[in-house]
DNA sequence: AACGATAACATTGTCGACAATTAGCGCAAG
DNA sequence: CTTGCGCTAATTGTCGACAATGTTATCGTT
């Protein structure tokens, strides 16, 4: 995971300045990554493009060939459906392990957060709320105390999902459902039933993904 | 997934090379990466090494912090059972979509190897067959046709894994029971339950963690 | 006109040098 | 004796140039 301390090279910068242009399509989905291209836009060396861009091969964002060059990756029905399963399995496994080491003060922030939420909810009706979702699914992954899950997921598969949900333009509603969902594996989790947390972990993220492709199908 | 093929350029070798020299033990788990030192040793320049540190560090076989440097990541009981919970999650989730996806003729090429493994372990009784356990696992997991659940484990949690086998050594035995397990969960495969599939390899990588925990605690 | 070889171009891979930062050491002050 | 400051040495970060590879356009042949 990446906090603001870390971010002092210029390669750590470009990195994360070339890693939201691409989540949030200003630079377009497959489009070829030129690294010369890249050094004169954004000001440094080849050297600190070369090394922004092997960071996001491996976070799976662009995809590189020896001796070819970089692209973005492409966005296509089957590897949102991929990037689904692979978070149903992790989050799952988040939930449980959440469940097993979160401490009660990091379960009872959770809940206020929860609360706040809902008050927000509550006020804005169908207004879809993102940051709570992502708040939500952070606080259980770093819950798990697991350091692969964590980095997996939150340094690697959130943006790509951001990257889907930005570019597809799917913004919910599902807010109230969702926010249920949420409530649900908090008390399973608070309830330290890592059974019945993973459970309804891996529920929620297949409804999630049901509702996406069901959005993908009606464009 | 890395092909024999993709191995052209410099770097690439460098970072096998380096990658193979920290999973065996050569280069000694929690000692210094110095990038001059290792740029002279493979003789290659350190823009090179660089590279292959990065490498290694999305791996997570390496960590590296800004200005100071790169460390082979240390073993510990904690990280050893992270890990065991990361697999649990994903080869388990591998195993349900490779009841799903794969075809007829892949199972019927898995039963085989399972057959021609059974052999070799009647005859040498103690003998404990990494290579036919790598093999098995690599077939479900690419069985599962998820780039990421290939590239995650494949590229990436087997050599962790490795890594503790060589330098805890722990080459087993378990031989007999984790032959009977593979065989139950391919028979699952063939049989298209995903439910049972995922339940009997998350079980079957449980085993095998309860199995290395206990010699770790009686060494 | 179509195809293949070849040469010119553009892009990536590799290298050595310089700049920036950190770690270690010695010295002085409290 | 301990602590804090400053300097030196070593390591990492960044850069521009050169080498190797891939791509494209041109030209000649069939």
């Amino acid at each position: 995971m990446i906090s603001k301390e870390t971010i002092v090279t210029s390669a750590d910068k470009t990195f994360l300045q070339l890693r939201t242009d691409i989540v949030e399509g200003i630079i377009p989905a497959g489009s070829k990554l030129s690294e010369t291209e890249l050094s004169t836009k954004y000001a440094v060396s080849r050297a600190v493009i070369r090394e922004a861009i092997n960071r996001l091969t491996s976070c799976h964002l662009v995809e590189r060939k020896a001796n070819v060059g970089a692209r973005v990756v492409a966005l296509s029905p089957e590897g949102l459906i991929q990037l689904y399963q692979v978070r149903e399995a992790l989050e799952g496994m988040a939930a449980r392990l959440a469940a097993r080491y979160m401490s009660d003060d990091e379960i009872a922030d959770m809940q206020a957060l929860l609360d706040s939420h809902f008050d927000k909810v509550k006020d804005s009706h169908s207004y879809y709320q993102e940051a709570g979702d992502v708040d939500f699914h952070y606080r259980i992954v770093t819950g798990s105390k697991n350091d692969h899950l964590i980095s997996v997921l939150i340094d690697g598969l959130y943006h790509l999902v951001r990257m889907y949900r930005v570019q597809l333009g799917m913004a919910g509603p599902r807010v109230s459902t969702a926010f249920d969902e949420h409530r649900h594996i908090v008390n399973a989790i608070a309830n330290r039933d890592e059974e019945l947390a993973e459970m309804l972990m891996r529920r929620h993220i297949l409804y999630s993904k049901n509702n996406i492709e069901k959005k993908l199908n009606n464009d």
